[in-house]
DNA sequence: TGCAGCTCGGGCAAATTTCCCAAGCCGGAT
DNA sequence: ATCCGGCTTGGGAAATTTGCCCGAGCTGCA
């Protein structure tokens, strides 16, 4: 099967759910260049299936946000560092977003994109470019995109302190009692938290350190 | 067109996303079959699409959370009784599962299941008989002998809605915004979940949420 | 020496949270 | 039929927090 590949852009999907992995396989051969050579349900399983077949393009589609995706990515690249890794999720937070670029992905377009934007993403990814729908372009260009790495990288020793103590649970007074701050210290860290990491709430904040291991729940 | 459903089986497609929209349909029409006659992008449309084409079936695939398509079911339901809803969504929790049939849908199926396994709940229902998938039918039963009542017993569907989406990290605004109220009364339900939780932080909202498997992090 | 970055906090306007309250609606109990 | 209670929706007003600006002391490093 992989003389198609010669001929055209070979994808690897990543998908836990089943039916919309076989919607977008169908979605995506229907364009006459995209043949989808293999299929993971799992993050655990997509390295082996990229190894496998080589693909030019992941298509990897996180419908749960964090974690396992960015390990994904960051697991074929540590070892492929020449894959194409486009990123296709509901999500647009910003935090998300560079959190896949600075593990590596090559693209990331949201399910709110059109079919067509979809896959001209896929093949600018193959052709080595980066490419991101306009929703995402958007969101990183408030956010102003930094060359930063993992969003841990970003904060001081203090800030993750506060960070951790925050996200289990503690009250900004708390806080400050614990680590004897002026309640307006750990109000002021709270907010450079938030624009370091580019999380605009606290629900993600806490959703931030849980996936970066800070706290668990 | 509608001769066809003389054939067959015709399907109202209801999803916000473009792309996933394409590729059940085309899942769905190899079946031979089912016929999408229609689609819609959101709840608002569905019923005037259900109105003009008067489908067999209606798959609801609510990606984004929950009352915008408890709603779409009421709405629909409220004024064609006879209409076949199958609600399709990445949700399992038993909350939802409860609030969806108790609004009168006649299936619920995830997208975990395999696509041979929603095609089949699809023709269920267009037969009158209930349908739910393998998962779906575990946690409702877990649920059923679970004497201990769940903090989420205590909130109503709006709340849990709205806890939903704020754990997900949706800001007031944007929360209001889904759910076309005001920013007012999500702020008061913000206020009313967490006294009725005990959550003294957002993050223990969160951590709250995330325990309850209302939101994955 | 000097710059850069962390740590710590003040100030102040703008926004949000915290409570309390009211009204409509609906279902169940009386 | 009526009342009670709970859900949903929002207003109001005080209290608190946020957002963003600032300065200052400290450290490490070039």
């Amino acid at each position: 099967m992989s003389e198609i590949a010669a001929t055209g852009i070979s994808v690897l999907l990543v998908d836990d759910h089943p039916i919309v992995r076989q919607g977008y396989r169908r979605v995506l051969e229907s364009q006459g260049d995209l043949h989808v050579v293999a299929e993971a349900d799992n993050a655990a399983d997509a390295y082996g299936a990229f190894k496998a077949h080589d693909p030019d393009v992941v298509v990897l589609d996180i419908s749960m946000p964090g974690a396992s995706g960015l390990e994904a990515i960051r697991n074929i690249r540590a070892r492929s560092p020449r894959a194409r890794i486009l990123v296709f999720t509901m999500h647009n937070e910003a935090v998300l977003v560079k959190s896949a670029f600075a593990a590596g992905a090559s693209g990331f377009v949201t399910k709110s994109s059109e079919p067509s934007a979809v896959v001209n993403a896929i093949r600018s990814v193959a052709r080595g470019e980066r490419a991101m729908s306009d929703d995402i372009a958007h969101v990183l260009a408030e956010d102003s995109l930094s060359p930063t790495g993992s969003v841990l990288d970003q904060l001081g020793e203090r800030e993750i302190e506060i960070l951790r103590q925050f996200a289990g649970g503690a009250t900004t007074e708390e806080i400050a009692t614990h680590l004897n701050l002026s309640v307006k210290t750990v109000q002021n860290y709270h907010y450079l938290i938030k624009s370091k990491t580019g999380a605009r709430t606290d629900a993600q904040l806490v959703r931030l350190a849980a996936t970066c291991g800070l706290t668990r729940i």
